[in-house]
DNA sequence: CGGTCTATGGATCGTTGTTCCACACACTGT
DNA sequence: ACAGTGTGTGGAACAACGATCCATAGACCG
């Protein structure tokens, strides 16, 4: 058929990709499901990812960066509106829970390893990390107001990256005993929180 | 060859399976690889195991069953033993933890969607359910003894069950930005425990 | 010991990731 | 506008995988 333009074919095939893995999942998405979706030769993947694993690593790099902006702006609200410097990270900690619900599966691709042997780059570990500093931030200016005990920011920030993880994990999976998960997740924050020395 | 007696047809299998997954990790073991190492044809793992599904999770079944029996008796120290509520609730995870980096792949199997498509059966998820449980019982004793707060015990084990997990997770995929993660996972369960209301 | 059950081994199918190739189109500089 | 180079296309092909089918022969039970 008519060949793609070079400069599109990346976007067109990182689109694809994105779609079907929000479809499908991780184990439905194929390279020739990709190629056919994106319009392009299967053997197109190859001229510019050097394996599937190199694709999804792409597109779980595109997953942190589209996570850094939800943090930062979700529903054009900045994260900087909110003055209390413990609610601020409660709330960017509920933009943390609401894109992993509305992306389940490309959530599943950033965090867990949902295809064997897969893991992520070290390029797309940067991208992670700017999507922790978000949350580093705010725990850094909690401290500074005095709203929770001294510490290095970026170890209590990890610890409630931890902490959050964990809970999405099982309410993705549906393996627990849960009945309203979002007040379960809220629950752990605070737990966190305060025994991270707020309130 | 000679024909492997059927009774100790599944068993052969469930040991090769275990054995190549913590070798190879779920990526590599094949239906052949665990036919060649149980020393058996690959058609009789169609006979016991409906599919690679229903033998991964044969053993992340097993998999809850040594870890139920590591939480109540690590080192043949019954976790009764301890007697301060909240000690037990810190011995017990931390035997979750020791557990998970003994048993890393088995692990991922057990937790985690490490192969696409495959999730936990229910009679596995009821196994799951009596590992949480040993840390239900204990959340129960402290909440007795009003070393915690008052609350649901499962719902709070839970909450203590996902942060763990969390911390884990980061660690076995080598994802975070923590140097010791002992004191990390340590870290993150006192946080919780003080949240909940101990010390 | 005889009859049934079932493990064996081997072929086979469809799908997957990946590679190879000749061809044709798009892009570049002039 | 035009030739030359770069590169996307289509299709075949490979090895490995999960899974199924089959005849045979060995294990199991009364």
């Amino acid at each position: 058929m008519a060949r793609t333009p070079s400069s599109e074919l990346e976007a067109n095939i990182l689109r694809a990709a994105a779609d079907l893995l929000a479809e499908v999942g991780a184990g439905g998405l194929t390279q020739r499901a990709v190629a056919t979706a994106a319009d392009v030769s299967p053997q197109s993947l190859y001229n510019r990812f050097a394996s599937k694993h190199d694709l999804l690593d792409a597109v779980a790099n595109d997953g942190f960066e589209l996570l850094v902006d939800h943090l930062r702006n979700e529903g054009g609200v900045p994260l900087e509106t909110i003055e209390d410097p413990i609610d601020n990270i409660v709330e960017g900690l509920g933009r943390y829970r609401r894109f992993a619900m509305a992306n389940p599966r490309r959530y599943g691709v950033m965090f867990d390893a949902d295809v064997p042997g897969f893991r992520v780059s070290d390029r797309t570990l940067d991208t992670a990390f700017t999507s922790l500093s978000v949350l580093v931030d705010a725990v850094a200016s909690a401290m500074e107001a005095g709203r929770l005990d001294e510490g290095e920011p970026l170890q209590v920030a990890q610890m409630l990256w931890a902490a959050a993880h964990g809970a999405l994990r099982f309410e993705l999976t549906e393996v627990g005993f849960v009945d309203d998960w979002a007040a379960h997740y809220d629950s752990v924050v605070t737990a966190m929180l305060r025994g991270l020395g707020s309130g």
